[in-house]
DNA sequence: ACTAACATGTAACCCGTTACATGATTAT
DNA sequence: ATAATCATGTAACGGGTTACATGTTAGT
């Protein structure tokens, strides 16, 4: 029944504090896991559909001042309960593919200053992203030990994105030092 | 023309220093580049016609002793600027989307521990694919700023996949210490 | 002969992306 | 009115995965 990556399970996962509309389930996508999910809201809807259609979630119109309506969607026992057993299956990783490493493989002495430039906007990016996870962090997640249990779950994968971020800035200063004698030597 | 992610600059890439087969590709895929790229045999059998069939790639096939005969491609001239145009292109990331991460969003007393089990099995795989990489690093990368300008790419790449292997297993150790407290206290 | 490994494929299906469409509300 | 934003979709396309198919060589 589910065979790809589980986007059901990530939506259903979002809905498990709070009832969410597709909008706002695309909305949350972007900015709490969405450093290792992301999904479009076309993607979303589709999928909405189909778990209501499967008894996993409810749906309900809300009327909103000043917006379009807007179709909430929440958790059925039934999804709960799917949810709760889907943990206990395989694990599946669909690692990066990032065209940047790819890039490097073709790296020569026209190129460099252009894959210099690339890796220098790339620091820049992910250093803002880190910044915003660390301001989390910070903010909600002061002193892990204490947390309740399934908080302790969403702090560690926060912190896997706060380590994977400050391995990818350590990688490009390495980076970047060993480019900078190759653009010398060119001049 | 190209839209999705560059499988046929990974393969083109793969062809820049010898020509493959279709099987080689494949297995080459796993081992070097196979960190931050993968792709199965029907994929690359797929995308080597087309690129024979764009002009990028020529081929030839190759009697084996004691193995059926194989079709060896090669980079032809218009392949080879093809893939450094490529270069200066767009660059795109597909991040990682990792269900253990989602499962920790759902994490509670009663399957803390097969998390923890999950988290210490990928911890051991990571752990293995690191010492294979560290030995490469270690044979052929061991002075990176003597190298020639491509394999200083190579080099940075392979660190890459180092530095993520590396910052997994802080991670890991992270977690599984934090978690430790939480089976006691069911206990 | 039979099995296992190697090498190259074909076909069906589904997921995810891209482009486009529709209606509601607010602001100018 | 018109433009801009929000919310919810539909449709087409292509890439990737899964399952299956075919032939070759080596070993027993």
């Amino acid at each position: 029944m589910e065979q790809a990556m589980a986007l059901a399970q990530a939506i259903m996962t979002s809905l498990l504090d709070a009832d969410l509309s597709g909008s706002e389930l695309a909305r949350d996508f972007e900015k709490s896991m969405g450093f290792f999910w992301q999904a479009s809201h076309q993607q979303i809807y589709q999928e909405l559909r189909k778990l209501a259609a499967k008894g996993w979630l409810n749906k309900r119109e809300v009327n909103q001042s000043g917006k379009p309506n807007k179709i909430v969607y929440g958790l059925t026992l039934a999804g709960r309960e799917s949810l709760a057993e889907w943990v206990y299956g395989p694990t599946r990783v669909q690692p990066t593919k990032d065209e940047l490493l790819l890039k490097l493989y073709n790296l020569n002495e026209d190129n460099v200053e252009h894959i210099v430039g690339e890796i220098t906007a790339r620091r820049e990016e992910v250093m803002k992203r880190l910044y915003l996870y660390e301001a989390v962090r910070r903010r909600h997640y002061d002193d892990p030990a204490s947390l309740p249990v399934r908080h302790k779950g969403v702090y560690l994968a926060l912190e896997s994105g706060i380590h994977q971020g400050e391995q990818f800035l350590a990688w490009c200063d390495e980076a970047l030092s060993l480019l900078a004698s190759v653009e010398k030597r060119k001049a």
